[in-house]
DNA sequence: GTCGATTACATCGTGCGCGATATATAAATG
DNA sequence: CATTTATATATCGCGCACGATGTAATCGAC
């Protein structure tokens, strides 16, 4: 190399980048089983465990803003897996429910995706994801104060 | 929640994927003063470390396609940092090389992402960083297999 | 109650990321 | 040497992801 440049491979940010990236690519035969796209899934995920929310509730959990969320309902409301509609009360809401089929699907997934949790969710990798997770915190928190603290 | 649905905390895949995320939103400030985006300076590293490589080359270390590397790589050609031309040997080959203002990005690149290294560089995040990349390698391996290791 | 500010969602434009497919060059096979 | 086969890149379509902006409903101050 020509000079002192980064090295690819000592980035964890590039670790972090790739591994989602593989593991998105790994998941999808099993979630083309359900016809979801995988942020298509974290939102029946968010749903499955607690019905008729709202598009910023849901948000709020995946991080995700309306100019992501809004197309993709509607994607999944075409597909038939949810219903959105105004909440009465205060018309600015949209609240998300699921359908009987979309319900139904949780259900399955229960199966189809027992390969994805093997991999990804057993004891073995929970210290790895708490320390995934922390590391997302540190960053968001340092984002926020537009400071990263020197630890 | 109804019923045994998989909870959202639970999967390493949303860890990762959610911190992926918000380490790009993190370092967009900073790659807003270099003009590049994070799939863009990951490009420009895989050059600094070594020019003129052909797209190959490239997305083999990225693992990106070309359908993801040829737009992105003319974004970059007209913005000057670097030049594409088939090769003279092997006209399938393209080879992407670095212009003068690419080369110097490179040092530019060393100052501005010193922040960015001390949150994702740093000492203490080598292991996290380790166990991410051998977690991306089995779930690439468990891809090509089309069968999950039991382990 | 009226008006300005806030909130919640939608829309738009840009850039990935990737599967499917196309195209052109090169290598291999006969 | 002609024809198949393989390789390298490009093109296309779709779905995120997000910043910027728009719009409608609600809240608050007065």
């Amino acid at each position: 190399m020509t000079h002192d440049a980064p090295n690819l491979d000592e980035f964890l940010c590039f670790a972090i980048h790739s591994t989602a990236r593989a593991i998105n690519r790994a998941a999808k035969p099993l979630l083309d089983e359900l016809g979801l796209t995988y942020p298509q899934y974290l939102v029946m995920v968010v749903l499955w465990a607690e019905d008729d929310q709202t598009v910023g509730q849901i948000g709020e959990k995946l991080f995700l803003e309306s100019s992501t969320l809004t197309p993709l309902l509607k994607r999944l409301e075409q597909a038939g897996y949810v219903r959105r509609a105004r909440d009465a009360a205060d018309e600015r809401l949209v609240r998300v429910r699921l359908t009987e089929t979309g319900r139904a699907l949780g259900h399955r997934s229960d199966c189809t995706s027992k390969l994805l949790r093997k991999v990804l969710q057993g004891n073995e990798v929970r210290e790895l994801r708490d320390r995934v997770v922390s590391l997302r915190e540190r960053v968001r928190a340092a984002e926020r104060d537009d400071a990263l603290p020197t630890d």
